[in-house]
DNA sequence: TCGAAATTCGAACATTCGTACGAAACGCCT
DNA sequence: AGGCGTTTCGTACGAATGTTCGAATTTCGA
């Protein structure tokens, strides 16, 4: 056997604890004693998993985007009205942000800090996930050109990723409101989506209820 | 005499070149000696013009801040209708970012780093600012409640910003395009923005910085 | 022109970093 | 139980980091 059965579970924990380690106290900030400390595992023996410290960061941006990516693939098959589409990017990227939010930290800030091929490498990742977010915004506006398509892409993105950012981790709205209001927002604009969003929802679950999702 | 003529100046100097390696080495990747590089000046010399290399980033983000909010005040001022005040600040907050993208850059990417006290004080800044901007929203849907205008406010800086940020090198879209895009999504929203964007401009192309995600 | 203040520098310090290496401990299969 | 491949660790190395300090140099008013 070249690898024992429990290779890829520790490896993952490894990633996930490494990941909010990141998340907390950035790339260059994090060393490998530190991560050491958390895990468990001694320095030399964390190299055992992975070959460098910017192997390490890649793995956790890898796996991040590709489960990403599996995510809305699967939250889009079958949907049809351009409309629902976007919920359902918009839903996805949310709610993948909130359930991931260490590891989208780490993949939204530390795209420097690797070496060229596996910068390549998510690059190709992003702008495939990029790409297909596109193809949703420019359904639902075909008549605008393409630079506007880019454009409005960028910042639906940027929309959501600015809100968890910088947004408290205590805060009170649940992710089906935020949902709610950046959908509206992108959609119609603050002038007529003001009124339109439905007031403080019952403290439901974090799973999120499609149908709620129209733009009503 | 305490300090010489050239004092102030050879300090703005230092912020500014100090701010571009910022931007494109990060704080933690771009070391002293680096700066000692590109200044022509020692490591050692360098120390007089500041105590700490967190208080060099401190300076440079305290400076690049407080302009940002002397501007987009004068911007302000006279001018009274909602929508034109919310135009003049995207319009600042754009065009900023543009003039001083290095600074900008390390104000939005390089909010830890700082020690206790410096950090609070940028947080005084942002927060004024952000203040700022959501009274112009507050005032153009004054009937949504304020969890909408936090979250909308909040949307608009982050949209701005991933623009800037996560543009590809070689666009050529002017400043007051994308201006113009940003501020008919946010009014109004993909599908009714769509026609009222003009085609394309004439105004000046815009120098964009290279790379953000080519090979280190 | 002289001397004090302002400015610059070279050299070195103590840490911390990522990582290599060889040996030890472990677990599984026959 | 024996043995082999997997996993873990202690130790140490070379490089790079931020910063200090005393001396050298420059600047400029009197």
């Amino acid at each position: 056997m070249k690898q024992g059965r429990n290779f890829d579970r520790k490896l993952a924990r490894i990633l996930r604890e490494s990941a909010e380690l990141f998340a907390k106290k950035r790339y260059d900030g994090a060393s490998i004693r530190d991560i050491s400390t958390i895990t468990g595992i001694s320095p030399s023996g964390l190299y055992y998993y992975f070959s460098s410290k910017a192997e390490l960061l890649f793995l956790i941006q890898q796996g991040c985007i590709e489960r990403l990516l599996e995510r809305v693939t699967m939250d889009l098959d079958g949907v049809d009205a351009p409309t629902d589409r976007l919920a359902a990017v918009v839903r996805n990227h949310l709610s993948f942000f909130a359930e991931n939010l260490a590891e989208m930290k780490v993949l939204s800030r530390e795209g420097d800090s690797l070496s060229a091929v596996h910068a390549q490498e998510i690059a190709r990742l992003r702008r495939e996930y990029s790409d297909l977010a596109q193809a949703c915004v420019c359904r639902l506006a075909p008549s605008a050109p393409d630079d506007v398509h880019r454009i409005a892409t960028l910042a639906l993105l940027g929309m959501v990723e600015s809100v968890w950012t910088s947004h408290a981790p205590s805060e009170d709205l649940s992710v089906e409101t935020i949902g709610s209001i950046i959908l509206a927002l992108f959609l119609d604009g603050v002038r007529s989506s003001s009124a339109s969003v439905r007031p403080k929802s019952r403290p439901g679950p974090v799973t999120i209820d499609p149908v709620a999702w129209g733009p009503q």
